[in-house]
DNA sequence: TGAAATGTTGGGGCG
DNA sequence: ACGCCCCAACATTTC
C-alpha cells in the first residue's frame, strides 16, 4: 500500500493521538498519513497568548514523540496557513486533508476557504467534531433558534452528550516516503526567554499523558466532593482539566465517558459527578453562544450595555494586573494567575466582579489580560464569562449582583490558606481579619490598603447600571 | 455561579 | 400570668 496517496491531517487544537475521528479516518486503509501542525501566531481568532503559547510548546512536543511512536512524525511548518499548505499539498501529493473543526467566526471563513480551494483542487477535504460534546447546530429550542439560556440548554444537550464512546487511537501510522522537512520546534521560540517567566508553571504537564494523568487524579479524590470543594481556592477541589481541554490533550468525549464509568461503577457519587459535567456543560454552551452569535467575541451580547460609561483607569488597571488592590482574595487571585498561568474559577468570578464592577473597567479590557496570562485561555470561555460577569452577556449575572470580596474570602478560604499563600504579606494577619487586612490591629506593612472602597464602589456601579437602563 | 435592606416571627427577659 | 420589648434567626424583597 505504500504507493497510496498520503492523507494530511491538520492538528490545531486537537494535540493528542486518542479519539481523533480525523486521525483515525486519515490512518484507514494503512495510506500514509501526514501530521502537521501550523504556526500562525497572528491566529485566528487572535494573536496567541504568551501562556498559550508556553503550553502549546509543550503539548506539541508531546504529540511529536506519540507520532513518531506511532510510525509518522509530526510536520511543523510556520507560516500562511494556505500558503503553507498548498506547498505542503504539491510536495507530497496529497490527495486528502481532515482536521478537527473550530467554532469561532475567524476560523470558520479560513476553514471554509480552504476547504473550497483543496476541494476545487480536486482533494478530498474534511472536518471533524474532534473537541465538543454536542456540535453548536445539533440542538435548538423548541422556536428552533439557538438557546441564550443555560439551563433548558443543557436539558437538551446532555442527552445529546452522553452515548458515543471516545475512539481507540491509531496502532500505528505509515510515514510519507520520502520523510518531510519540518522546522525545529525550539526555533519557534514558544517558550519564554529573556526573561523566562514561567518558573511557576512547573505544577503543569501539557499533553495527552498529563491530560489523563490529571483526569485519573481527579476522579481518584476531589471528584467525590466536588459539590462541596469546587468553590475552595484553598482545597485541590477542581479537575484543573481546562488547558488541556482547549488545547485538546484530551478530548471533552474521553471524559465524559471517564466520569460515566466513574459513576457507574460507585467509585465517585453520581450527584457530585453530575455537576462536573455540568461544568462541561458550560464550556459547550460557551462554544454553542460563540458560534451562533459570532460577534460577542468583541461586543456585548446585549447591545443595551454598549453606552456603559466604563472609566479609564490606569492606576486601577495595573493594582488589578499586579495584585495590589488590597483585597486579599482578588490580589491571591491575580498573583496565582501571574505566577501559575492559571486561576481557581470562583476567583476568576471574584477578581472579573471586581474589575468591571468596582473598578468600572471594560470588561474586554480583563479579557485581554486573561487571554496573554492564561494557559487554559480559550476565546469562547472567556468571552462568555466576562460578559457573564459584566452583565452584559446571555444568561448573565444581572447587573445588581455585585460580589463582595470579602465576604466571598470568608465564605470561600475560610481559614485564610488560600490568600497566604499567594499574599505572603499576610502571614501574620489573624484569622478574623485576613479577608480584610486594614481592620485588624497590626496591618502588615507592605501591604496597600483598598484602592477603592468596596461599599461606595458598589452604590457606583449600581448607579451606572441604573442610568444605563433608563 | 450575591448582597444588603427590609419584613416577620418567636423565645426569653422583665416589670 | 400577662403584656411588652428586644433581638436573633429566618424569610422576603430590592438592588
Amino acid at each position: 500500500m505504500t504507493s497510496a496517496a498520503p492523507a494530511i491531517v491538520w492538528f490545531r487544537r486537537d494535540l493528542r493521538t486518542g479519539d481523533h475521528p480525523a486521525l483515525v479516518a486519515a490512518a484507514e486503509g494503512g495510506r500514509p498519513v501526514i501530521p502537521v501542525y501550523i504556526h500562525d501566531p497572528e491566529g485566528p481568532p487572535r494573536a496567541l497568548g504568551g501562556a498559550s503559547a508556553w503550553w502549546l510548546d509543550k503539548s506539541l512536543a508531546r504529540l511529536a514523540e506519540a507520532l513518531a511512536t506511532l510510525g509518522s512524525p509530526l510536520i511543523l511548518r510556520k507560516g500562511d496557513t494556505a500558503t503553507v499548505m498548498r506547498a505542503l499539498i504539491a510536495e507530497t501529493g496529497a490527495t486528502a486533508v481532515y482536521w478537527s473543526r473550530l467554532y469561532d467566526a475567524a476560523s470558520i471563513a479560513r476553514d471554509t476557504a480552504l476547504k473550497s480551494e483543496w476541494t476545487g483542487a480536486g482533494l478530498e477535504a474534511k472536518s471533524f467534531n474532534g473537541a465538543l460534546l454536542v456540535e453548536p447546530w445539533t440542538v435548538s429550542t423548541g422556536a428552533g433558534g439557538p438557546f441564550k439560556v443555560f439551563t433548558p440548554y443543557w436539558k437538551a444537550a446532555r442527552t445529546a452528550a452522553g452515548g458515543a464512546a471516545p475512539l481507540a487511537a491509531p496502532e500505528r501510522l505509515v510515514a510519507p516516503e520520502p520523510p518531510l522537512r519540518s522546522d525545529r520546534l525550539a526555533d519557534w521560540s514558544l517558550h519564554p526567554v529573556k526573561p523566562d517567566w514561567s518558573g511557576g508553571f512547573g505544577d503543569w504537564s501539557p499533553g495527552e499523558a498529563g491530560a489523563r494523568e490529571r483526569l485519573d487524579t481527579f476522579l481518584d479524590a476531589p471528584a467525590r466532593a466536588y459539590a462541596d470543594h469546587r468553590n475552595r481556592p484553598d482545597l485541590e477541589g477542581t479537575s484543573r482539566l481546562s488547558p488541556h481541554l482547549h488545547f485538546g490533550d484530551i478530548s471533552p468525549r474521553q471524559i465524559w465517558a471517564a466520569c460515566e464509568a466513574a459513576a457507574h461503577l460507585g467509585d465517585a457519587p453520581a450527584g457530585q459527578i453530575e455537576i462536573f459535567e455540568k461544568e462541561l456543560g458550560w464550556r459547550e454552551f460557551n462554544h454553542h453562544l460563540l458560534f451562533h452569535f459570532p460577534h460577542i467575541i468583541r461586543e456585548n451580547f446585549q447591545a443595551g450595555f454598549d453606552d456603559f460609561p466604563w472609566i479609564e483607569d490606569e492606576a486601577g488597571l495595573a493594582a488589578w494586573r499586579e495584585g495590589r488592590t488590597g483585597y486579599p482574595i482578588v490580589d491571591a487571585g491575580m498573583r496565582q494567575l501571574w505566577t501559575t498561568g492559571w486561576m481557581h474559577n470562583r476567583v476568576r468570578m471574584i477578581v472579573a466582579s471586581f474589575l468591571v464592577k468596582d473598578l468600572l473597567i471594560d470588561w474586554r479590557i480583563g479579557e485581554d489580560w486573561f487571554w496573554d496570562t492564561l494557559v487554559d485561555a480559550d476565546v469562547a470561555n472567556n468571552v462568555a464569562n466576562w460578559q457573564w460577569t459584566a452583565g452584559c452577556g446571555a444568561d448573565a449575572a444581572p447587573y445588581f449582583r455585585v460580589f463582595n470580596p470579602i465576604l466571598q474570602g470568608e465564605k470561600f478560604d475560610p481559614a485564610g490558606a488560600y490568600v497566604r499563600r499567594w499574599v505572603p504579606e499576610l502571614a501574620d494577619v489573624p484569622d478574623a481579619e485576613v479577608h480584610q487586612p486594614w481592620r485588624a490591629a497590626n496591618p502588615p506593612p507592605g501591604y496597600p490598603a483598598p484602592i477603592v472602597d468596596h461599599f461606595m464602589a458598589r452604590d457606583r456601579a449600581l448607579e451606572a447600571y441604573r442610568r444605563l437602563k433608563s
